[in-house]
RNA sequence: GGGGGAUUUCCCGAGCGGCCAAAGGGGGCAGACUGUAAAUCUGUUGUCACUGACUUCGGUGGUCCGAAUCCACCAUCCCCCA
């Protein structure tokens, strides 16, 4: 058995400085960027999903970034094998693998143990279990998923549609029932070592400023006509992944007139908080985040500060 | 100047004498999440010594055992006629 690869990541809520933080990190200790973040995977969305700009992709290799078109799926167990290679080919060559990003289940289906189920879906049974739920109420799926996995029906709650025809799809496709899945790979062995910083504010506030601004930013970059031209190529008419990013879906009501460009941005804002708020909840409870704060008590840490203290996060024994 | 309508908890909005701290929605806050996740879902949202008490429904004063709901006056806004 060959000794477990160590990774390392940095997390934290979007807008938190994330990025800039693992670049300084990766260029301090020869390191490459391991991207978890389910929508910069795709192609052309780019201000939208913050993307790392020309020069920060160009001063150290990144990965996991532009690599799907936006129409295609890609889940989350693409998302684990690929970058599963890009780590172990990372390490081969003594660099260092550093994940960044905000997609908390990406990162967590990445660390867990062994792929033993191959990944599965069918839109086609997908959809007719939404129908079903549609026509015969969610009472009446969740009544279903109750009859082949207690365990799941228990746990999931029964106006959560989508992961109610999600258990049951498992179970029809494989004829393993969720629970037993999720049981199976709570005993595997995780598949790397991690050290791990999240970044995090002590005043929400200070977050939801930086968000705030971000969003202006991304309008003055030209938001809107990145969204026309995604609008065009058909991207959200699919409900694939990336016509759920935020960014975009809050400016389509602007381009197609209904609704001024002032209220769009609020909306955006909005939504940008909340998914803030969310990622906050996730990183909060895992164990293997080391919560970093951007200030000590009242003041501000530097940039080199925060550089510092997640070397010695991820540098100690 | 005359006639009519409105004013509800952070916002929108229901309520039209007791079952109202007040439906519903939005927003806020908290949480869940094991291969659809920037998604989806849950809880909570007047105050407190919280199975009860207290302060709220533009303001003041009434009617009533009892008022967000009825009456009077005042304030603000809207509409119609001048």
């Amino acid at each position: 058995m060959e000794e477990k690869i160590t990774v390392y990541a940095v997390v934290g809520a979007t807008a938190s400085g994330k990025s800039a933080l693992a670049l300084a990190l990766a260029k301090k200790h020869g390191g490459e960027i391991v991207s978890c973040d389910s929508m910069q995977i795709y192609k052309r969305m780019d201000i939208g999903t913050a993307k790392p700009t020309f020069e920060e992709l160009s001063a150290v290799p990144h990965h996991m970034i532009d690599i799907a078109e936006p129409t295609q799926a890609f889940s989350c167990a693409d998302y684990v094998s690929m970058a599963d290679k890009v780590i172990r080919d990372i390490h081969s060559r003594g660099r260092l693998p550093i994940i960044c990003g905000g997609t908390g289940l990406y990162l967590d289906s990445l660390l867990r143990g062994a792929d033993f189920q191959p990944s599965i879906t069918d839109e086609g049974l997908r959809s007719e279990l939404l129908e079903f739920a549609r026509a015969n109420g969610v009472q009446a799926l969740h009544d279903e998923l109750r009859k082949i996995d207690e365990e799941s029906a228990e746990q999931i709650h029964p106006n959560n549609v989508k992961r109610v025809a999600r258990a049951i799809e498992i179970y029809r496709l494989c004829g393993i029932k969720k629970s037993e899945i999720d049981k199976r790979s709570r005993l595997c062995e995780p598949r790397f070592n991690i050290k791990c910083v999240g970044l995090f504010y002590e005043d929400r506030q200070e977050l939801y400023d930086r968000i705030d601004e971000r969003v202006d930013i991304m309008l003055a970059n030209g938001l809107v006509e990145e969204t026309k031209t995604l609008f065009d190529e058909g991207v959200f008419k699919t409900n694939s992944t990336a016509a759920q990013a935020i960014g975009y879906k809050e400016i389509i009501p602007y381009i197609e007139g209904n609704q001024d460009l002032v209220e769009a941005t609020e909306i955006l804002k909005m939504a940008t908080r909340r998914y803030a708020k969310r990622q906050i909840t996730w990183f909060s409870s895992r164990d293997y985040v080391t919560k970093l704060l951007v200030r000590d008590s009242k003041n501000k840490k530097t940039f080199e500060d925060i550089v510092n203290n997640a070397s010695e996060v991820f540098f100690s024994c």
